[in-house]
DNA sequence: TATCAATGTCAATCTAATGTAAACAAACAA
DNA sequence: TTGTTTGTTTACATTAGATTGACATTGATA
């Protein structure tokens, strides 16, 4: 996603741009409106954050320039900035097309939370997920994958694998497996762990050679340090 | 369009209320959190200005609560009034599902204008449409479609269908399933889902296949990475 | 290198989870 | 009321996958 930023106070948007980025989102500044009319034309921002006061170019015509022929500009939304506090021009703002306004001096948390509720992703950004080398499990999707490739698992190689990856480098012992993904104290025959581990071997190829045995105590995902 | 207000300060309700009305919406008042829920439920309002500090059920509950089943509400927008000034209540607000807020004082204008943005979105967008490959859910229909055939369904089989494609890509537990289709902590017998989930795949067959059962776990929507 | 316990793995067996028809119950409409 | 739709449970079939024994292989140790 990306955001321009038009703002003539350079403290400010770098203030802005820093948290944008920490976001993840992609971010352009302009410190005058006839730069942020420019970019807005060429670099198609799914957002725009505007300052009232500008050099050259006001922040209420710029909006209104832009909202008018929406499809020049690629139908950003326009949250607006302004340190006055006449009423009067925020209620213009909001009917000349602004989608939101927020007055200085504001907290950047809340401007990030108001982007992206216009953007309307979802506030939570769930997805849980374990990487070991190549091979990465996406909890919330039960997914695990192989570089891009689904790796079909069942329900205890599943288990088993990610007990590894969230144990990665340490030793797990045959118990402590049979704790975690089996029920606790359930008995089942001693050759049942080595056994889903030859199968996760011979699933996972590429990372078959990364869980070591370790003799007389259990196995371990080992983590190379280069 | 209706608007419901819970505010325990008279004063601001009668304030509120009088600029709405004005601008022609149809106003109810509750002044406390729980008649604020019991009208929420009753009366589907449009959108409903709620007061953050509330007697017997705090706005931010409230908020959870409406957003979290919205059919039993019908879908209202929250606009949430605060005058703490700080800024955490406003952040966990505006996460918990509010779309939007004003601290206090603020200029009633300004209210019924944001109150206007947010109706006008919901009308001019078609938020409410939800779909997976060839199926179309229209919330506001109420409707489902494959391809451009209404697909019959049942209150339970349209909850739980538009649950996965809400969902789609993501694992949904039994478990979670019951708490969103059925009531949190209802019982019923653990086959309930599997045979709801059978119907679906029998009445819309073209994603059939696409409802994944995972083993041990639960149902997922899949969605294909190409 | 010979020994033997520990581990690897195949394949047969068994189990538990799921699919689904059909019975049953409850809600709803006529 | 009666008939119809929707929701729930039961029962049984089916199948994925969990388990286990048998045997092969490995590697540490004497």
């Amino acid at each position: 996603m990306k955001v321009l930023i038009v703002e003539d106070d350079i403290d400010i948007r770098e203030l802005i741009s820093f948290f944008m980025e920490k976001e993840g989102y992609e971010v352009v500044e302009a410190g005058d409106g006839m730069t942020g009319l420019k970019l807005a034309k060429t670099y198609h921002p799914h957002i725009i954050i505007l300052d009232l006061m500008l050099p050259h170019l006001d922040g209420k015509s710029l909006a209104q320039m832009i909202k008018k022929s929406e499809d020049k500009y690629g139908n950003p939304k326009i949250i607006m900035l302004t340190a006055k506090t006449d009423i009067e021009d925020v209620l213009s703002g909001l009917e000349v097309g602004a989608d939101d306004y927020m007055k200085k001096p504001f907290d950047p948390r809340e401007l990030v939370l108001r982007v992206k509720k216009l953007l309307n992703r979802e506030t939570k950004v769930n997805t849980n997920k374990y990487t070991f080398k190549n091979i990465t499990i996406d909890t919330d999707k039960h997914l695990i994958l192989e570089d891009k490739n689904e790796v079909p698992m069942s329900k205890k190689e599943y288990d088993l694998l990610l007990l590894l990856i969230k144990n990665k480098g340490l030793v797990l012992t045959r118990d402590k497996i049979l704790d975690k993904v089996w029920q606790s104290n359930y008995y089942t025959g001693d050759r049942t762990v080595d056994m889903y581990i030859s199968k996760i071997r011979d699933k996972v190829k590429s990372i078959s050679k990364d869980i070591k045995t370790i003799k007389g105590v259990g196995y371990k995902l080992e983590e190379k340090i280069l």
